[in-house]
DNA sequence: CTGTTAGCGCCTTCAG
DNA sequence: CTGAAGGCGCTAACAG
């Protein structure tokens, strides 16, 4: 309830003085810097944050977009970037967009950060161009985690590597019919992780002699029920698939059920292997190319803290994977 | 970049007008509102949250403190608690606090949340008496979910009957040395649901006429390492043990990994029940008590909202939970 | 129904 | 090194 006026008025200086040595500004005596310090926590002085936002145009807030908090990937960034920015005394201002399979999700709209965070952090949302150049025109710092485009600083994976090594363990092991189970239908953006990996998929199997066959795709909408339900769907398609590569955790999780579902013992019947290293990929069983999400938020947001302070930074930092075998895999059975 | 004066010289009305316009407030009449509408609209006009703030003391924006975002119950109350509040036009500030087993954890400081939040969340965080005291201080409408403060507005389930009915599932299947993993060692609060569901384990128990014994129970942490670790320091003090109640489906996760371990199979030789209703649980076979976190979620903030609204609320939402029977639960081998 | 006038609480030149 | 004073952009009485 203090305000800066109480604690100018109790240490015998100016308002001005108090702001500044309170924010630790140059041009304060020691004496004084140390008695307002003092005055101020006796009288629990906290500034106003709308009062000093209106003033300085600042917030010590980031805006956090994103589609999801509850999956493996997103949570795992929001905790990475929440944590990294408030040891900074920074806020983290959550804004979440429903992505569904049929209907457009609202667009992302600028004015609503606008005056509202000094910085905006983009976590695996898919924007198109208008929605890159509104948020650009925020003229405000902007970083993207798991997907960006180019001249953007992003943070992300090699997804293409990503899926040709996910792809080519499953060859190495001996399968010449390799499922895949993408993530998104249609995509509004061309740097889409779901479009790079299937990408290194197509590759891997070029560079084995394999054929690439349109029918060995389909989308599993990244969740669980998704990667069920297009498990199912290839291998209706194609009964003589015996490896399927999910491009994430939570939908080789739902190719686990499908195979479940239809009696196929995993993985001699078929093999599977996803992409993230979900915490709960060992109880499953499932071999994986595991992603740290966690450090990538915090990297991506230390990375924006740069930018909101002045300072240069790299445009792109790339991640590495590593590649988690476990029971979910294994050499195909002789036909 | 046009300010509330720029639309108000434009439509040709004070900025007081403007202000009442723009916020649907009484007293203006239809032709003006509409003129000051189409004229903000056309300027791009946006209040700048501070400068209201200022003016009115409302920010608009709900504090939402919560140990993790990364699991399964918390992502879920977070994203039901957010897009609720988005739907009104809210912001949500996160706030997440790093619970480790050993070192204490930062104290919640209500100086962050004062003036810059309307009402603050509390999700699943354990608090002890002065901080509860330190946020009421607030003078801001408060709710807890998952646990909290009898005197406080809580969202949650009735733990005691969770803990009753995950074990006498366990009972009614035949087990006699039922093993409970619990969440936490030391309770800051008298409130903490895995000391309630435990209470449930130790009645259904007492109500069969079996022995409750104190080293049956093992804290699990509420993760799944803990869940594997304690599960296996049960097995080796009581290898008479036949089933497992995890207050946690991510530690009944762990329980599984644990039986997998010790080369048991479940459940012909380990049982497992868990508490969540975990996506992933039906991948794992794993028979919980499950809630719907997402609901509770929104339903908080819903709550909070009325509040922050001068609307009367219950002090109490309890939730249902329901047994979900899978592979992992079954009848004890015949000894 | 509308305009005028003070602030809301802090920061930031500009003098001194 | 410090103080005075204006201003950040909007809202809330109070007149009219």
């Amino acid at each position: 309830m203090a305000g800066i006026e109480d604690v100018a008025r109790a240490a015998g200086v100016s308002t001005a003085t108090v702001s500044r040595a309170l924010r630790g500004l140059p041009n304060v005596s020691d004496a004084t810097r140390r008695r307002v310090l003092a005055e101020a926590t006796r009288l629990g002085y906290v500034p106003t944050p709308s009062a000093s936002s209106l003033a300085t145009g600042r917030t010590r807030t980031i805006g956090l977009l994103t589609p999801w908090v509850s999956r493996w990937f997103f949570a795992n960034v929001i905790e990475g970037a929440e944590r990294a920015l408030r040891d900074v005394g920074y806020d983290v201002l959550l804004h979440t967009f429903v992505v569904r399979r049929d209907e457009p999700r609202r667009r992302v709209d600028p004015d609503v950060l606008r005056h509202r965070v000094d910085g905006t952090l983009v976590v695996g949302l898919p924007l198109d161009d208008d929605e890159v150049r509104s948020l650009v025109g925020l003229d405000r710092p902007l970083a993207f985690v798991g997907s960006g485009p180019d001249d953007q600083v992003t943070v992300r994976l090699d997804d293409v590597a990503t899926g040709y090594a996910a792809t080519r363990h499953l060859l190495d092991l001996g399968h010449r019919v390799v499922g895949h189970v993408t993530g998104v239908p249609d995509l509004v953006s061309s740097w889409s992780p779901p479009a790079e990996r299937s990408l290194g998929y197509v590759r891997a199997l070029a560079e084995a002699g394999v054929d690439v066959d349109r029918e060995l795709e389909a989308n599993g909408d990244f969740d669980v029920e998704g990667g069920r339900a297009s498990t199912a769907e290839l291998l209706r398609r194609r009964p003589d698939v015996t490896a399927v590569f999910a491009a994430s955790d939570e939908m080789a999780m739902g190719a686990l059920l499908a195979a479940r579902d239809l009696g196929l013992r995993v993985p001699e019947d078929l093999s599977v292997v996803g992409v993230d290293g979900h915490d709960l990929g060992e109880v499953a069983g499932l071999t994986t190319v595991a992603q740290d999400a966690y450090q990538q938020g915090a990297d991506a947001a230390l990375l924006l803290l740069e930018m909101v302070n002045g300072a240069p930074v790299p445009q792109r930092l790339t991640y590495p994977t590593e590649l988690v075998r476990r029971r979910s895999t294994g050499p195909p059975r002789a036909s």
